[in-house]
RNA sequence: GCGCCCGUAGCUCAGCUGGAUAGAGCGUCGGACUUCGAAUCCGCAGGUCGCAGGUUCGAAUCCUGCCGGGCGUACCA
């Protein structure tokens, strides 16, 4: 479609520069072509692409209807040389009807010689990038706002890459400071030598337990506190009883974690650990001192000005010589360029933390690294519930593996409620699939830096537009397939397509169908330039309306004749294969049957 | 206080690098299963795009102010 529309383009500039030229006695140069853009008509019968031409009324001092009009006349004779199409006018637009045999039998057999590759685009070969999310503590499990972000960077990575970029994904565990010795304290005060398999506890659950239970201790014990700060020091003083420990409990944590990654499909190239960049960040700033960029206060601390840019001062270095969080940050990004040089850095982290990125962005500028200038907080809003805020102190933070047993759950009681328990090999395995589908479509639809609402109850449903929805149409699809098969019909492939594409797929609906499939590259690339999903799940969920509309009316296996029946089951294929390089894209699983 | 973000149908959300009559799902109401799977399809109703100005041939979209909400403004992360 990219191509088709840079051709129109050409030709539809250069006869309104002949155009100025001719009649207006202009330089054709005054004509510039940057407000020529392509857009859709409101209504499918206006045409198939629309050029405003408003802004040329002041240049050539003409009303707009006029100069469509002129320009429709040219256009015209040209595009029929070119056996492009045809023009036509209304008001200010000049509005295009494309010759359909140039775009369908191009577009389907595009789609089947690239199979899972279509859609690639190339707008960022050769660009390296780190995308940075998740980044969990190891003091309990995930939440849903981790979902959101999980499902936030792992889409975005696919989608970058997708669009030519090389992608690094990258975790970063918080595994050290006081919250993590909280739950260590705890363990050590009540644990009893417990393990996760004594009590059939998922160990990442297991660990949040016990900070739980310091919770309630704290709120009964004064020294608490105290206790956990001590441990926290005989931590960094390398006590190895308090580091077995650690490591005990960081092993369950991110062992169940882990688990969940895997149930999410979500995973890293690279993982680091707080515990080992935290004071790596002390170096860069203490050169940064000597080479003038900060300074030092009388007790000792680090401080970096950015009252130029209307930020704040910040500190860099306790006053004891200890690493904050920001030095830290400023030592894992350097690191994570010497490991692997990058052009940008994506950091996926919730909103709540702009300014802390402005700060790094800002301090990593002035230390002269000049790939700090691409990097890039990917900020997305709170996921909140109907009742409000989710509070771990209230209790209402929606725990990610029980949300994803509920909706498991959900799935099953959808299958066996339509008795397709039968139809399918493996209850579990798909229940799983379409849960995940449901979650992660319903994460995605909402713009990334919105703060949403989730609703369990009701905003999961599996009717309407949600992930199973699309999953739906694939698996009947997939039916029509199997029953074709069935039945003898060779499946066409990209090697066997039906002569006669065009002809034999003259309804409205499938010139419709063939547009969608043929602009998916173009909705990777924006998808790519904006980071946002929500351009693939808005896409993908209208492709497979409108295939699911068509259906319905337009009977595939019982087409006017044999060739028909195979084109329009090369259509349907072809709508199935884009749906399913769409879903890879929002990490919705693909299903055959459900 | 200051800074950043958000405000579109009863609810949840698209649309925002300016273009034709603002869209979807849920919910309400009404239709379609002896016919490729009804997790579907078709239809009705539902809007001062927070408010007020401005820029423009043209504003949900850009600018300014105000109102409402969120987040931040730690030698926490």
């Amino acid at each position: 479609m990219q191509r088709i529309k840079g051709r129109w383009r050409d030709l539809v500039l250069e006869e309104l520069k002949e155009l100025a030229r001719e009649e207006y006695n202009l330089d054709p140069e005054q004509i510039d072509g940057a407000h020529l853009v392509i857009s859709t008509p409101p209504e499918e019968k206006l045409g198939d692409l629309a050029l405003p031409l408003f802004p040329y009324a002041k240049v050539l001092r003409n009303a707009p209807p006029k100069i469509a009009a002129q320009l429709c006349e040219r256009v015209n004779a040209a595009a029929a040389a070119q056996e492009l199409g045809t023009a036509e006018t209304a008001g200010g637009y000049l509005n295009l009807r494309l010759n359909r045999d140039q775009l369908i039998e191009p577009a389907l057999a595009e789609v089947f010689k690239a199979g899972e590759e279509y859609g690639r685009a190339d707008t960022l070969n050769g660009v390296r990038t780190v995308v940075e999310f998740s980044c969990p503590n190891t003091n309990k499990p995930l939440h849903l706002g981790h979902l959101r972000n999980d499902a936030l960077g792992e889409s975005v990575s696919r989608i970058l890459k997708f669009a030519g970029s090389e992608v690094r994904k990258v975790n970063l565990i918080n595994d050290r400071g006081v919250h993590i010795c909280k739950s260590m304290l705890a363990y050590r005060t009540f644990g009893e030598g417990a393990t996760p398999e004594s009590e059939g506890t998922k160990s990442d659950h297991f660990v949040g337990d016990y900070y739980v239970r310091y919770s309630q201790w704290e709120a009964e014990e004064p020294d608490a506190e105290r206790q956990a700060k001590e441990l926290l020091q005989r931590w960094e003083q390398g006590d190895p009883e308090t580091v077995d420990l650690w490591l005990q409990m960081n092993r369950w944590a991110i062992d169940g974690i882990e688990e969940t990654y895997k149930r999410t499909g979500v995973g890293f190239d690279a993982i680091y650990f707080e515990s080992e960049t935290y004071k790596a960040g002390r170096d860069e700033v203490l050169k940064g001192l000597e080479r003038g960029v900060f300074y030092q206060a009388e007790d000792g601390s680090v401080w970096v000005d950015l009252t130029d840019i209307d930020l704040d001062q910040k500190v860099l270095l306790r006053s004891d010589g200890t690493s904050l969080y920001l030095t830290q940050d400023i030592g894992t990004a350097i690191q994570r360029h010497h490991d692997w040089p990058f052009e940008r850095m994506i950091y996926v982290v919730a909103s709540e933390q702009n300014y802390h990125f402005k700060v790094l962005f800002s301090v990593l500028e002035r230390l002269g690294f000049n790939w700090a200038r691409n990097l890039y907080h990917l900020s997305y809003g709170m996921v909140n519930l109907p009742e409000g805020k989710m509070k771990s102190r209230e209790g209402t933070v929606v725990d990610a593996d029980l949300l994803l047993d509920k909706l498991n759950e959900m799935a099953v009681s959808e299958i066996t409620s339509k008795a397709r328990e039968d139809e399918i090999s493996d209850l579990h395995g798909t229940a799983e699939r379409i849960a995940l589908g449901a979650l992660h479509y319903f994460l995605l639809q909402t713009s990334p830096n919105k703060d949403m609402v989730f609703d369990p109850a009701a905003s999961l449903s599996f009717n309407g537009n949600t992930g199973p929805y699309l999953q739906y149409t694939c698996a009947r699809i997939s039916s029509i397939l199997r029953k074709a098969e069935a039945a003898g019909i060779e499946p066409p492939s990209a090697e066997s397509l039906p002569e006669d594409l065009a002809g034999l797929l003259a309804h409205a609906d499938e010139w419709q169908l063939v547009k969608q499939l043929a602009v998916f590259p173009e909705v990777v690339a924006q998808a790519a330039e904006g980071l946002n999903p929500t351009v693939v799940t808005t896409y993908v969920y209208e492709l497979a309306k409108a295939f699911s509309g068509y259906y319905h009316e337009v009977p595939v296996l019982r087409a006017e004749s044999p060739e028909q029946v195979r084109a329009r089951l090369a259509l349907a294929l072809a709508v199935r294969q884009v749906i399913a390089n769409a879903l890879r894209l929002i990490d919705v699983p693909f299903l055959e049957r459900m």
